[in-house]
DNA sequence: ATCGGCCCTCCAATAGGTAC
DNA sequence: GTACCTATTGGAGGGCCGAT
């Protein structure tokens, strides 16, 4: 029986894609913003208010005007309403692929618990298994992974024991950084997998996936419990035939994610404290830090081994490796602080822990392996996490 | 391969909203 | 009020999906 990961980053993108793209539409956004009032009675005979009326606003004299203005010290602000129209088009922000039904949305989200690596790939898979972890029978599953392929969700095959082994089409583009057409990652608990795996209904299904999705947007900083929709607006997330009472029918049942209520048109979706993404996050970031402590522990476990001529274990060859021997130098071991490794685990939250160890792997070579003292880890794994996005955009 | 159930489309009836 | 248009609802039925 393979080991399930505790969390597991699922790409926003590929999300959207198998719940179904969104039907395009149009947002007006309201804000207030400061302008100064001309109807001020210091203003009334001001040259500068009879320019600003007078010339066009692409001249000099107008622009000119505009910054005496800003500084004149009679000038009295007034609040204006404006108003920005925000067209959205899903299938352009997020790409398409046909939508999924529920058990391979389902199946699809387990498989990232199975610890891809950096390019997406899985290894020996057992169908039984995650027949029994996606709670359908294994004949489901086979079908499924036939479709994901179909779809360009995966590509799998089959070995000669019967396992599979799985390639995420779009794993690398999880972590790419937004400038560089990423979209973002979901990170989902063990826990919640579970629980969504107890919602029997596809429409349900998508419009609790959705949820967690809003809850975790920027704008709230993921850490809101609480979410509005109306009804008009959840119709858009799904396929025509879900009208406002199906919706509301399926909405009506049991969830053990989301306390759900009803007020006329707009629906009320309250999460489970445990599952408000910034808690997942929190949560995945001790993880994160319990894991690089004992990978340091293990780590500095190996140099005398491998300083004597030992053979290091292959997940340690980026640290190992044949360039560090030519130095002459013996391996050291790595300390880090307690704000290091804290450190650390951010950023695996922020860019997935592999990218993370990856990195650190390049501070031992070129830093550590040199006794050069680095002030702020944090800082230098970051930059050398973007300068390798930067390097791989050059070369695609 | 087959069968049942659920997802989905289609359609007609009704309700609600707006212009005259 | 009437005429017209849109939104919503419920139901019938097709067909695909998933289970055996």
């Amino acid at each position: 029986m393979k080991c399930l990961d505790n969390f597991a980053n699922i790409g926003k993108s590929v999300i959207i894609q198998s719940l179904g793209i969104q039907k395009n539409y149009t947002e007006v956004i309201e804000s207030t913003v400061e302008t100064i009032d001309y109807n001020n009675a210091a203003c009334i005979n001001c040259k500068y208010k009879a320019v600003i009326e007078t010339f066009g606003k692409d001249s000099r004299a107008y622009s000119d005007a505009c910054s005496t203005c800003e500084h004149c010290p009679h000038k009295a602000l007034a609040h204006k309403n404006v108003y920005k129209k925000v067209y959205h088009n899903e299938k352009n922000r997020y790409g398409y692929r046909p939508m999924l039904k529920a058990n391979a949305i389902k199946l699809f989200m387990l498989l990232h618990f199975y610890h891809p690596d950096s390019n997406g790939i899985i290894r020996n898979l057992d169908a039984g298994e995650l027949a029994v972890n996606v709670g359908c029978n294994v004949r489901t599953i086979w079908n499924n992974l036939k479709t994901l392929q179909e779809y360009t969700y995966i590509s799998y095959s089959k070995n000669e024991y019967g396992l599979i082994n799985i390639l995420l089409n779009d794993y690398e583009n999880y972590y790419l950084p937004a400038n560089k057409g990423g979209r973002g990652f979901l990170v989902v608990s063990k826990e919640l997998y579970k629980r969504l795996c107890n919602i029997k209904s596809l429409v349900s299904l998508r419009i609790f996936i959705r949820e967690l999705l809003s809850l975790d947007a920027p704008e709230l900083k993921g850490q809101a419990s609480v979410d509005y929709k109306k009804i008009k607006e959840i119709r858009n997330l799904l396929p025509a035939y879900c009208k406002p009472s199906v919706i509301k029918e399926k909405l009506g049942q049991e969830s053990d994610i989301f306390i759900v209520s009803f007020k006329d048109d707009v629906v009320r979706f309250q999460i489970d404290t445990e599952f408000i993404p910034k808690n997942e996050k929190l949560r995945v970031h001790d993880e994160y830090a319990r894991t690089l402590e004992k990978f340091i522990w293990e780590f500095n476990q190996n140099v005398a081994y491998v300083n004597s001529g030992g053979i290091c274990p292959d997940y340690l060859n980026d640290f190992f490796s044949i360039k560090n021997k030519k130095s002459a130098a013996p391996f050291k071991p790595m300390l880090l602080t307690e704000i290091e490794i804290d450190d650390l685990a951010s950023l695996s939250v922020h860019y997935s822990y592999d990218i993370v160890v990856n990195a650190l792997s390049v501070v031992y070579r070129e830093y550590y392996m040199y006794q050069k003292t680095v002030n702020n880890l944090g800082g230098l794994v970051s930059t050398i996490i973007r300068s390798e996005f930067n390097k791989s955009k050059k070369a695609a």
